[in-house]
RNA sequence: GGCCGGGUGGCAGAGUGGCUAUGCAGCGGACUGCAAAUCCGCGUACGUCGGUUCAAUUCCGGCCUCGGCCUCCA
């Protein structure tokens, strides 16, 4: 099965086929970093993560370049408000948010830029378009000009009129066009700032990612992807840069995930629904969170509820519960690669909804699984399946155990008072052996007997 | 107002022109000292009104309805 993806740019799935063959060149719009990571930022990453893994299974070479963007006026005004300087809200800030994202076991990207370290690529990119006549500068700024270019609003499939007609903004008097929007603007001795042709400033939002992009790259690259809010303005007027500038194709391949709700609302902090990645571990593994972010598909808005990490936690346990069966049997060999329905169903445009319905499929056969053959294809497909979608990384075991350092009985008191209850049901002391159980139970602590002993897990 | 995406069984959530996922919850059974887990079985859903068709939840059109975006929010 060819590899399928929703294109922004055509509305409608097209066949991915790389620029160069074997070789996959992905950029995904990363991070402002000015405050921890809140669980919409979390899921763009989820998602091209899970893209990043499925290209790799497919494709010898994928480049993936997440940003960090660390000049920013949320950036600045947070450093006003708290007197840190810059520096260190950013360094701080992006050091927790790969923290939090490691979490929900995410790889790194292969390159990580930082537009700071990037504003003379910015600078170059913004004379060459006043060179090519795409841009000017008024009154301290750099503006681009929607007006040099003929298929401005391609992506997000507006005409210029309408964003004039439609612009709540009150528009200012230096824009040749209330559509055209700022490369450079000036800073003043308070806020950070480069010398530049135009004098000391700072860049506009857009054109880091153009000039980001172009130096990790190149010129036309294959995928863009990014929170579907950003196809209006911030991809737009990417493409407009890097268009104009380089005089050829920019992205191919345009991804948007769909926005995050929070229990059938808009997530805000007025309304109280703002929780941050951070917050959410405290609640349930990492692996849950990503889970539950993954049973819907990307493109369609995603409602966070208590009961969508409840029910992905479940899911995990399931599956984890068919592994820890299966814990000695060795799949060696047998789980270098996803089977092919579950292949598929991620080929089809990232279907992780149907992916994860084959993990259950695969969990139940491997629950009935008898020969030792068949355990070890079953285990193995289900730990292929899971890696793709960057879950069952963990060893069971560990998994249903996880949770006894934050409080609540060690796991040697658990031990011992089930040894204690060993005796009592040995002794057919049914009275003390459910009393030790419902002991463990009131804990949180659920036992199993089963025909090699008991065992248990933290509910 | 413009553009875009939805409305599927108690809940979540895929998908398909006829064979109607998957999980959770529920019910019945097996297993168990009792449980838990697991296994077996049960529930026939697709906003509304028309149209096309031998056949539509799936295609087309109208309507109702929910949500997002419309200059810096992922």
């Amino acid at each position: 099965m060819p590899l399928v993806l929703y294109n922004t740019l055509t509305r409608k799935k097209d066949v991915f086929e790389p620029l160069a063959p074997g070789h996959v060149g992905m950029y995904v719009c990363g991070p402002t970093v000015y405050d921890r990571a809140h669980i919409g930022n979390a899921r763009p990453v989820i998602v091209f993560d899970v893209l990043y893994r499925l290209l790799r299974t497919l494709y010898p070479s994928v480049r993936y370049v997440r940003n960090i963007t660390d000049v920013d006026d949320k950036i600045n005004q947070r450093a006003k408000d708290s007197g840190e300087p810059i520096s260190v809200i950013t360094e701080r800030t992006t050091r927790l948010f790969h923290e939090d994202i490691g979490a929900l076991n995410c790889l790194a990207p292969d390159v990580e830029p930082r537009a700071t370290a990037h504003i003379g690529q910015m600078v170059t990119m913004i004379e060459r378009l006043i060179a090519k006549g795409h841009a000017y500068e008024a009154d301290g700024h750099v503006l681009f000009a929607v007006g040099s270019m003929g298929d401005y609003g391609m992506l997000s499939r507006r005409s210029k009129d309408e964003m004039i007609a439609g612009a709540r903004v009150e528009v200012a008097p230096y824009k040749r066009d209330a559509g055209d929007f700022v490369l450079w603007k000036p800073s003043s001795d308070d806020l950070p700032g480069w010398n530049s042709p135009w004098g000391r400033g700072r860049p506009g939002w857009h054109i880091e990612c153009s000039a980001m992009s172009l130096q990790h790259l190149g010129e036309t690259f294959d995928i863009h992807g990014g929170g579907q809010d950003l196809v209006f303005p911030h991809h737009e007027n990417e493409i407009a840069q890097s268009t104009c500038a380089n005089g050829v194709p920019f992205a191919r391949y345009w991804l948007h995930n769909g926005w995050l709700m929070v229990e059938g609302e808009k997530m805000s902090k007025s309304l109280g629904n703002f929780f941050t990645v951070r917050d959410l571990l405290d609640q349930a593994p990492g692996e849950a969170i990503r889970l539950a972010m993954l049973s819907t598909h990307y493109h369609q808005p995603f409602d966070w509820t208590a009961d969508a990490l409840r029910q992905a936690k479940s899911t995990l346990d399931r599956l984890y519960t068919a592994l820890r069966g299966a814990a000695e049997v060795d799949c060696n060999g047998y789980d270098e690669a996803a089977p092919l329905e579950v292949q598929a169903a991620l080929e089809d445009d990232l279907n992780t909804p149907l992916a994860i319905s084959h993990l259950h499929e695969l969990a139940s056969a491997l629950n009935k699984a008898t020969g030792l053959e068949d355990k070890a294809r079953k285990k193995g497909a289900l730990l292929a399946s899971g890696r793709v979608l960057g879950i069952l990384l963990t060893d069971p075991e560990a998994w249903f155990k996880a949770g006894g350092a934050t409080g609540g009985l060690a796991d040697a008191e658990i031990e011992a008072m089930i040894a204690a209850r060993t005796e009592a049901r040995k002794a057919k002391n049914f009275a003390e052996s459910d009393r030790l159980r419902n002991a463990l139970q009131d804990h949180g602590i659920i036992l199993e007997d089963g025909a090699a002993g008991t065992t248990w897990k933290r509910g």
